[in-house]
DNA sequence: GAGTTAGTTGCGAATGATTCGCATGTGCAT
DNA sequence: ATGCACATGCGAATCATTCGCAACTAACTC
């Protein structure tokens, strides 16, 4: 059973990037998750797949695939970057400040508005990211009872 | 000549932070800043005008000042985060991917449609913080002469 | 104005994420 | 099948940020 996930596999190949089973492993990680893993949370699932697999194997690959287009790194908040698939739909992050959890909202006209500020600023816009931090609704209402 | 940043001072009374010469000189910086400054470029400034003040407290200033709300930490590439007084206006970063210079853009409609993304998902937005990448008119004009 | 004390600072050590160096392993073009 | 540039694993090195703790000091009290 060669698990040939092709997806993966083309990827690397546009990108000119050699098929490792170890690439295999982290882009398929990405490609199920739910979305926004650290690396050390990449590293973890990619262990249960290949014991030895290492995390500065997690990082190169992420590397290479970022610096191919092929997956975003986000800053949303604190120390640690999340990774996810470069999807084409736009979407911004909403980040809840209390329990950290996040949910993607759809912003065409966001990311259109973006495009025209670039354009005002001769500037040629190659990514617009948003990130809206706020409290969860679940997370407003426990913080009602504690008070 | 007891430089009396009253602005800086009143913030701090505010906050329930005590006055000290550090603080208001962390402050000045930022106040007079053309904005965006990273922790190491404060310090420096900082020691102009006080040769022991430390690094550690820069940091620590300024998480106290994000904390409550008088200062914004930017996430806007790469590892080091950048500071920026917490200012009324809703603005988004232009940041050049080659030259790492950044461009402020107004964005009124971007946090207005931000706060009705939140308002989707029963999400209270407490900040909306736009990036976007590209390649400045500059660089986009050298870029074309190396090639 | 001196006394008291909790909040601050400086300094160096500790952390923790990310990156490197290098010896070993392996895609893949021929 | 062979060769070699590209990849990987492992541990050490970086680098931003945080801590621990002893020495200060802002601000409140008398
Ligand atoms: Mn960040
Ligand atoms: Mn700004
Ligand atoms: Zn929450
Ligand atoms: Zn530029």
């Amino acid at each position: 059973m060669k698990h040939t996930s092709s997806l993966a596999d083309s990827r690397l190949r546009d990108i000119g990037k050699r098929v490792t089973s170890q690439r295999r492993i982290v882009m398929d990680i990405l490609a199920s998750a739910e979305g926004h893993l650290d690396a050390s949370e990449i590293y973890e699932r990619a262990r249960q797949a290949n014991a030895t697999l290492s995390l500065a194997t997690v990082y190169r690959t992420l590397k290479a695939l970022c610096e191919n287009g092929v997956v975003r790194q986000l800053h949303l908040a604190g120390e640690r970057h999340h990774y996810e698939l470069d999807r084409e739909d736009r979407h911004a992050h909403l980040v809840c400040s209390v329990c950290g959890r996040i949910w993607e909202v759809d912003s065409t006209s966001l990311s259109r508005a973006a495009r025209a500020a670039g354009r005002e600023f001769g500037f040629q816009v190659t990514a617009a990211r948003m990130e809206v931090v706020g409290v969860c609704a679940s997370c407003r209402n426990e913080l009602g009872q504690e008070k």
